[in-house]
DNA sequence: ACAAATATAATAGTATTACTATCATATTAG
DNA sequence: CTAATATGATAGTAATACTATTATATTTGT
């Protein structure tokens, strides 16, 4: 994406973080680092230790941004999911006609990731391979009750509800708007995990995107013809 | 399920274990106590140690069934699968009509599940449980294409394309069967999750079932009629 | 410019985890 | 009835996931 909006910043929810990370260059060092580091590591063997030493910096500073790397996580799962419905908005809002607008949404969810320079320290593209990966661990949890309730799902949820409001426009009368979106964005990156890792469970591949998929699919539901 | 067939073992792929876990009293205890536990704790909380004070055993006596908590889950998995395959083929065996075919096969994917009585030592239900929440952290893992190349997944590959085949029968221009396969299998435990922890994004509940929300998508993708 | 507040770094310490190794004892099989 | 095998008990290790304390920078307000 271009340059084209100044000042702006992804908002999370309160609670995840002790401290803003973006409130300074160690926080944010912390964040990119910690995309990259969790992108060649893998969540389980991702430690504060180990990220402190690749930031040259001491594990006992990182504990005083975020509780632990569970809440890091929950905080790079809702910035990844604020910046998504940023994206969602800004190239679905001058769309009128419904269908258009419920296409550009689907592009938007499954299409390539591209580096937005409106935000320097994080690398998105690493950050959308960490959350095919990592973020359902961030939710299927023993606490995901409590912390649903302290609204850190709040961002991924509004998320689902803006898409099918988008679904609800385009065809009133389907009775599974919800359980549709949520499973499209669910189903986005499961099918992109496949296409590298099962690929013989996927139709998905360098020929047939998800988005054609996951676009036949929701108009076949709305009985809209593509 | 009645206990209609003897002597019924479920297959699940070499070297998840150490030792065949059904070859003794322990080994039953251990797959058998661990559903409970795991369904108790979460898998991260879950521990071999504790699992051995559970069962009135030792620790070191569970790690010669397996190697680690990861493989266990493996195999939990793999059984989960193989039971859920004979089941499909079961129920579907003698259906030559493919559309009814389909349907069945929607309802023991999506359907409540029983108690089988054929395996005394597992709790299907719980396992059910513990699959929803649980499942994905056995394939989301940086391990995942060496333990894919050990063939530790094959059950569940499988099933999705078993499904993909009674897709493929009924409507065998369309293109997507494998995705459209592996969306529902997977599919079908996130919105039994979300139904449970988010429902603000499923319209699954008492009333609608998922069997009802997968049936709708599935005849739509196909050009069928319910 | 300087004191006070704040942020970061360094070090140490703890309980738990995820094992491995060894040896003892119980059970089963030939 | 001996030998093999399965299980149990105990100990030990490196790493993890922190907490606590103290020291040293850096920033801020006056």
């Amino acid at each position: 994406m271009k340059y084209l909006l100044q000042s702006l910043k992804i908002v999370v929810p309160d609670g995840l973080s002790i401290k803003d990370p973006e409130s300074s260059d160690l926080g944010k060092k912390i964040v990119g680092e910690s995309i990259s580091l969790i992108h060649e590591l893998g969540f389980e063997s991702f430690t504060f230790k180990k990220l402190g030493e690749r930031i040259g910096s001491n594990e006992s500073s990182i504990y005083r941004y975020f509780e632990n790397k569970h809440m890091l996580l929950l905080y790079l799962a809702s910035w990844y999911w604020g910046w998504t419905e940023y994206k969602l908005v800004f190239f679905t809002n001058h769309i009128s006609e419904p269908k258009e607008k419920l296409v550009k949404a689907l592009e938007v969810l499954s299409g390539e990731i591209f580096q937005d320079k409106n935000f320097s320290h994080i690398n998105e593209v690493s950050l959308h391979n960490i959350m095919i990966k990592e973020y359902s661990k961030s939710y299927l949890t023993k606490e995901v009750d409590s912390e649903n309730k302290e609204g850190y799902f709040t961002v991924y949820k509004r998320l689902v509800i803006r898409l099918k409001e988008m679904i609800e426009e385009l065809n009133p009368s389907y009775p599974f708007s919800l359980s549709l979106a949520s499973t499209v964005v669910e189903g986005v990156f499961h099918q992109q995990f496949l296409k590298d890792h099962f690929p013989t469970i996927t139709d998905c591949d360098k020929k047939l995107s998800a988005t054609t998929f996951f676009k036949s699919l929701v108009f076949n539901c709305l009985n809209v013809t593509e």
